[in-house]
RNA sequence: GCCUUGGUAGCUCAGUGGCAGAGCGGCAGCCUUGUAAGCUGUUGGUCGCGGGUUCAAUUCCCGCCCGAGGCUCCA
């Protein structure tokens, strides 16, 4: 098809040759709000930061060695490499399916709180269509194409499409405003160079919220713009990713800088600690002003997890139109957030995390979220002749993933291996047992095992756990029934 | 696309110009198990694909395919 690879090249263009003529000037930020040359400032205590910044414009970024979480998805059955698929496109396992399942519910009902109205958009869109063909025009992203009865389309890399153009054909008061959707993307997709893909931090297939505020003027835009970058960082706070994990990034176009100081320095505070800040002279994306939350990886690595720009170009392109107080209609503001980032990439932070966690302290204890985890207690039978009574016990729980390794292998070896999945609750029952209200439990990262009842651990479980969604387990209950998927 | 590196059992990996190996797993049996691996037996392979050199190639040579990592990038 030569008439299409030509085609593509006129798209890839623009902005890509803009964003080489145009060098952006490096800061960082500090509480104050004052502006440091990166060779100035004082990294001390700012280890993360000093690397992603590093990370940010450095020449070499070449690591020899598989990335930790790459093994970590493996072993604990999440997610895997699919050697049939297009590279960058993987198989979820059931507990990988299961984890991703509970982050997109949970981001959702968190997009939900803020006002989100859900909405679904195709995958895929003609390359053909006037707008989008000068928003591909803007983006020098990759993309998948498809031919149907000749018309070439080209696959998602974000819901920007559908939902502009779903915006463009609704009617919308100044009195809507500030109007957002929100669509879950699963999937999105980018088709990166085969070396950019590593394990599940750069996918070419991703799942990624993306939530788009229209807003009637630079006033709304910004107030919004907060909201959203509190919502943010509680989401990603539920999934388990606190401020110290992650590094914030300012990039903005100088104007906008001059123009709205203690603004981007209320931005800097509600992080509570110093950020990389990126300037350019003139605006040569679409948007004025841009955060983005990276995450450093065990091997040095950033990778952006939540993001929010404002976006003052779209609105006209995609003719997006709000009828306005004085009778006039007009172009909104749009902002496009993504609260979490991808979810694959949340995996990966997490994953990676309890790596970097491992490496720093030998005797440290890998797990997941409660929330996540795929089997929250295990009760570990002494012989068979106790399965009974600790179907009994499961029978106690509710709304927790409780399992029974009923296999024929001894006692040593199921605890073994239920720590190797990194299980928070172990209880193993036998003759002791039998009959009495508290059971021992060998809570993870707990050095001596502790007595509680079920009602105790289910209490326990559920207050931390209680203002996420919840799944059941995610394979059979009982392990013999349980098929080896890695391994 | 370019560069680096790899492909041997389901998994992790060793090995050799001359009968294809280990551990784990799976299966069968024994044991009836008390807080990080019980014992015995057994089943697993077109050594990525194609060609060449050779009496003989999984091993040496050439080509190809696929994976991973690096370069442009971003969630």
């Amino acid at each position: 098809m030569k008439p299409m690879s030509e085609k593509k090249e006129e798209v890839v263009s623009e902005a890509l040759k803009a964003e080489e003529s145009l060098r952006s000037r490096w800061y960082i930020m500090d509480l104050d709000g004052k502006l440091w040359d990166l060779d100035e400032f004082d990294f001390q205590g700012h280890d993360k930061l000093r690397k992603f910044s590093g990370y940010e414009y450095a020449k070499d970024r070449t690591v020899d060695r598989t990335p930790p979480h790459v093994n970590l998805m493996r072993s604990l059955e999440l997610v895997d490499y699919e050697p049939a698929s297009d590279p960058g496109n993987f198989r979820y396992y059931p507990k990988g399916r299961m984890v991703k399942a509970l982050l997109e519910e949970y981001v959702t009902s968190m997009v939900h709180k803020y006002g989100g109205m859900e909405v679904e958009t195709p995958l895929m869109y003609s390359m053909e269509h006037p707008t989008l063909k000068s928003y591909l025009n803007r983006f020098p992203a990759r993309q998948y194409t498809v031919e149907s009865d000749d018309t070439p389309y080209f696959l998602r890399f974000a819901a920007c499409f559908g939902q502009f153009l779903m915006s463009h054909d609704a009617t919308i008061s100044y009195r809507n405003l500030p109007m957002r959707i929100y669509e879950m993307t699963r999937y999105s997709f980018r088709r990166e160079q085969r070396g950019e893909l590593t394990g599940l931090r750069r996918l070419r297939a991703f799942t990624m919220p993306d939530v788009h505020a229209f807003c009637k003027n630079l006033v709304q835009a910004r107030s919004e713009y907060m909201r959203r970058f509190k919502l943010s960082q509680d989401v990603l706070a539920g999934i388990g990713l606190e401020k110290e994990d992650y590094e914030l990034a300012l990039r903005m176009v100088e104007d906008f800088y001059n123009e709205n100081k203690e603004f981007i320095k209320g931005l800097v505070q509600k992080h509570g600690k110093p950020v990389l800040v990126e300037m350019w002279k003139e605006r040569f994306a679409y948007f004025i002003l841009k955060w983005d939350m990276n995450f450093v990886d065990a091997l040095d690595k950033a990778s952006a997890l939540a993001t929010d720009q404002i976006d003052v170009e779209n609105g006209e392109r995609y003719d997006i139109k709000y009828m306005d107080e004085d009778g006039t209609q007009k172009h909104p503001y749009i902002l496009h957030c993504s609260p979490s980032g991808a979810i694959e990439r949340d995996i990966y932070a997490i994953l990676e995390r309890e790596a970097m966690r491992m490496k720093a302290d030998n005797g440290y204890k890998p797990q997941l979220p409660l929330w996540l985890a795929p089997t929250q207690v295990r009760i570990i039978p002494v012989s068979h002749e106790y399965v009974g009574f600790a179907d009994m016990v499961r029978g106690k729980f509710s709304k927790v993933r409780v399992d029974i390794d009923n296999r024929d292998e001894t006692v040593g070896k199921k605890i073994r291996d239920a720590e190797k999945e990194w299980i928070p609750y172990i209880v193993v029952v036998g003759e002791r047992e039998a009959g009495k209200e508290k059971l021992p439990v060998r809570v993870r990262g707990v050095k001596d095992s502790q007595n509680m009842s079920v009602a105790e651990m289910q209490e326990k479980i559920h207050a931390e756990t209680e203002d996420k969604p919840y799944r059941p387990v995610p394979v059979p209950v009982y392990l013999q029934e349980r098929p080896k998927f890695v391994g």
